[in-house]
DNA sequence: TAGATTGTTAATCGATTAACAATC
DNA sequence: TAGATTGTTAATCGATTAACAATC
């Protein structure tokens, strides 16, 4: 009770960090960790760690650290791994396949439909599930409520596909493309925009002289 | 001269999108931009803008703004963007061959070569490239230098696949798996989460409440 | 010149780190 | 109890925003 801290962006973007080790660290090694190995492991502060976690409340044992099956627990609510999220792929092209094979693996993500454009891809199967006419979207949205769209087309038509899903009931947009995409503020919107990690490599690799 | 600046991370992670920006507004408007109307553009603050453009000098004009074809090459020449990258890419599954077509349509950054254990899938072509056997990385790289690597392979083969490269003379990495990958020092990494990007998409239509 | 907008300094805000009392 | 490590407050560091003189 009483959870009225503001989460901060930063804070947010590790949680998915911490998820990932403890789970590894569930599979090989023991069940409690203190937040010093924790940062060891994840490369950042152990005081960092508390800090993060005491945004959520209190979950460790003095003296004794935390417990890792409790904690992994405690972060996957957090992170919202608890339901399982029922997503569709707009675009069935090269990205849009990789990332329906990619949600194969994900645990609480699952794949309910891929739609395109194009005719040839319209009735192919990828990854069990069969290409629909991006005309059906709509009908197949009022059907099948879904809580994710993955947009996968070309940069011109982004803006369209989100705006049909934002009609129809989506709560969250994964964006692929390099278009800063327009939704309403209720709407959760996550980019993955290849593009600019790309350049952002280059500008690296260009200018260690002066970082 | 006297660059001695240091560019933090949030600085460089803005430059991308004012590139992108400005290659907009080139094919469109006009040839003069204000720090206002760009922040406006891009969702930032003028004097954010501002700031970040005085990290590297002073290419504006008192009064009158930027003009946009001479910044957009000086921040091209700060990102990198004037000599073209060879890259190649380790796995050719789905991701590899998503990225091996995202890749064609980049400027500057060319692809040299794809590489894969999968005897099924050695001597396919995609985007006009053989794939190459794993074995032969070694050898390519000692009789063609490569810029960067690209590692789309299963997590257990990630950190092998990356060594090799690094002993070989590629100078930056970027990657695809959820592994986090160990570089030297001089290596430039930059990653692509796609797991940590979904689960942050989760977190955040699950926390709205307490955000 | 008057108007506009930069470059830059100073103020504010937020995030990280240090320190330490609380407590298992 | 002594040792360890948390939860939390205070100090530091860095990034963003505000303000304004410089100047085209």
């Amino acid at each position: 009770m009483g959870r009225k801290k503001i989460i901060s962006m930063s804070v947010i973007r590790r949680l998915p960090k911490y998820h990932r080790y403890l789970r590894e660290l569930l599979k090989n090694d023991g069940d409690r960790i203190s937040s010093k190995k924790l940062g060891e492991g994840l490369g950042f502060t152990a005081t960092q760690i508390r800090q993060d976690l005491n945004c959520f409340g209190y979950f460790g044992q003095y003296g004794l650290g935390y417990n890792v099956n409790e904690l992994l627990k405690e972060i996957g609510g957090i992170l919202g791994l608890s339901k399982e999220y029922k997503m569709i792929i707009i675009g069935a092209g090269n990205i849009g396949q990789a990332i329906a094979n990619h949600i194969k693996f994900q645990l609480y993500f699952k794949l309910a439909g891929i739609f395109d454009v194009n005719p040839k891809l319209i009735g192919l199967e990828i990854q069990d599930i069969e290409v629909i006419d991006i005309k059906e979207l709509a009908n197949f949205l009022k059907a099948t409520p879904t809580d994710i769209g993955i947009v996968c087309v070309p940069k011109n038509n982004a803006q369209i596909v989100t705006d049909m899903m934002v009609e129809n009931g989506i709560k969250g947009i994964w964006n692929f493309t390099s278009v800063d995409l327009e939704v309403p503020e209720e709407i959760i919107l996550e980019n993955v925009h290849l593009s600019e990690s790309l350049v952002t490599l280059s500008c690296l690799m260009n200018s260690r002289t002066y970082l």
